[in-house]
DNA sequence: ATCAACGTAAGG
DNA sequence: CCTTACGTTGAT
């Protein structure tokens, strides 16, 4: 196990060595990023704004201009954040669109579509910790987190490191092809790089992909089941979803649930509060931190404290045997993998590239996210006044719907400007922003359609 | 348009 | 109390 997913490190190359930290740093802040939405909208003189898209080319070359040349690399030439950016119409489209193919989701969203407010919660939490690999898409990728977060990681250091052209390598290669291909933003390098459109996992086409891949891997459950008949129940049930399941514990009630008693349903649970689910965090032995900003080093949890994610073993890739899937919630043929540590990498502030895993909030925001319909929650909320939020109520819920792509994201890209300045920001990183909340910002938008799945959604299912 | 930072919801 | 992250503001 443990070599292929180094072999790929290694591949990728460059990477590991040094150090990284060039680049990533804080420097300025690159990114487009989403962040702000609401900022602009508010203005209302930006409100045109359009095209900025274009304009904003030279945004571009901001990136160049302002920081280092590493950012710039990664920025926008990874295109990763680029992609989810909003700021270009454009790009959300796809982006959007993606999104919802995630497809997984069988659960309309619709529903709450953009209630925003109330929005779904529940927490999803389930498998995290570890890489795992599985099968899922029919495809059978291989889903290697631990390979995905390598490659990102190099990828990442790959732009740090060289100050080169990025110029020529932007323009060339990645541009938007990537995100025509519906890549979706963060993606990992792999597409970028050599690779054309292939994930790390090694699906093509679908953003979802990373998404789902992720959410399955990680354990948020794709949202399936319930409701929507789409999903076809017969079939198989997304692979996960078995364990996955809702829960309605948590998502029942509403509000609170203090669920952790419930817990135990999953027996994921534990909570330990990792702090920043990075990728490189795990990696960076070292440094972890514990708050905003900081990270924590076992986002893995592999090690454990308190032992719920698994025993601690410390064998690394491994299915059960350290990792009780049961315990994480995964299926049966998953195969989990610790992420190696070590290696080398260092990024700078560890709380780039978190993932989010359940123990923390992070993701979990159980509270608001995910669920989907299954629970109840959603709406919930307290405050619902009326309407929920659009008419009157001025204060919208803050609630994330918890399946628009960016909802279902569990990794910190480590890189954008919510990530470098976790501390001070307290955003979420921009390619997890969810895009409901982006939309009330800045009201209007298309709205796509949230989320039906197409067919392709199930696609990776099949 | 974006970034950065602050204050503060919100779940635990 | 802690953590995460939303919404806002001010600067660029
Ligand atoms: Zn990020
Ligand atoms: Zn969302």
């Amino acid at each position: 196990m443990f070599d292929l997913t180094r072999s790929i490190c290694v591949e990728n190359g460059l990477t590991r060595s040094s150090g990284i930290e060039n680049g990533l740093t804080r420097s300025s802040g690159i990114e487009n990023g989403l962040t702000r939405s609401s900022g602009i909208e508010n203005s209302l003189t930006r409100s045109s704004g359009i095209e900025n898209g274009l304009t904003r080319s030279s945004g571009i070359e901001n990136g160049l201009t302002r920081s280092s040349g590493i950012e710039n690399g990664l920025t926008r030439s990874s295109g990763i954040e680029n992609g989810l950016t909003r700021s270009s119409g454009i790009e959300n489209s796809l982006t959007r669109s993606s999104g919802i193919e995630n497809g997984p989701s069988q659960y309309d969203h619709s529903v709450h579509s953009h209630s925003s407010t109330t929005t779904t919660n529940g927490h999803n939490h389930h498998g995290q910790c570890c890489a795992v690999t599985m099968d899922g898409c029919g495809l059978t990728p291989v889903l290697d987190y631990t390979a995905e977060m390598e490659r990102y990681r190099s990828f990442a250091n790959f732009y740090a490191k060289t100050n080169v052209n990025m110029n020529a390598v932007n323009s060339m290669n990645f541009p938007q092809s990537a995100k025509l291909a519906r890549i979706t933003p963060p993606m990992f390098p792999g597409g970028r790089l050599g690779v054309a459109g292939v994930t790390p996992w090694g699906c093509h086409d679908n953003v979802n992909m990373n998404i789902n891949a992720a959410a399955m891997l990680w354990g948020r459950k794709p949202p399936v089941h319930q409701a929507t008949p789409l999903a076809p129940p017969t079939t198989h049930p997304p692979p996960l979803a078995t364990h996955m399941q809702p829960h309605p514990h948590r998502t029942g009630g509403e509000g609170k649930q203090h669920g952790g008693h419930a817990s135990s349903s999953q027996g994921q649970e534990t909570h330990h509060h990792h702090g920043n689910n990075n990728f490189l965090s795990g990696y960076t032995t070292t440094d972890h931190m514990t708050k905003q900003g900081h990270t924590h080093q076992d986002m893995l949890s592999l090690s454990d404290r308190n032992s719920s994610c698994n025993g601690g073993g410390g064998a690394n890739g491994v299915n059960m045997p350290n990792f009780p899937a049961g315990m994480l919630g995964l299926p049966p043929g998953v195969i989990v993998m610790a992420m190696g540590s070590h290696n080398g990498v260092n990024i700078p502030d560890s709380s780039h590239f978190q993932m989010a895993t359940n123990h923390n909030q992070m993701l979990s925001d159980c509270h608001h996210a995910n669920q989907t319909n299954s629970s109840p929650c959603p709406s919930t909320s307290p405050g619902m006044t009326s309407g929920g939020q659009g008419s009157g109520a001025s204060k919208r819920k803050r609630k994330r719907c918890g399946v628009c792509a960016p909802c279902r994201r569990l990794i910190n890209c480590g890189v954008c400007s919510a990530c470098r300045n976790r501390k001070t920001g307290h955003q979420i990183c921009k390619f997890r922003k969810c895009d409901e909340l982006k939309k009330k910002a800045g009201s209007i938008q298309l709205e796509s359609p949230p989320s039906v799945p197409s067919g392709e959604a199930f696609r990776w299912f099949f």
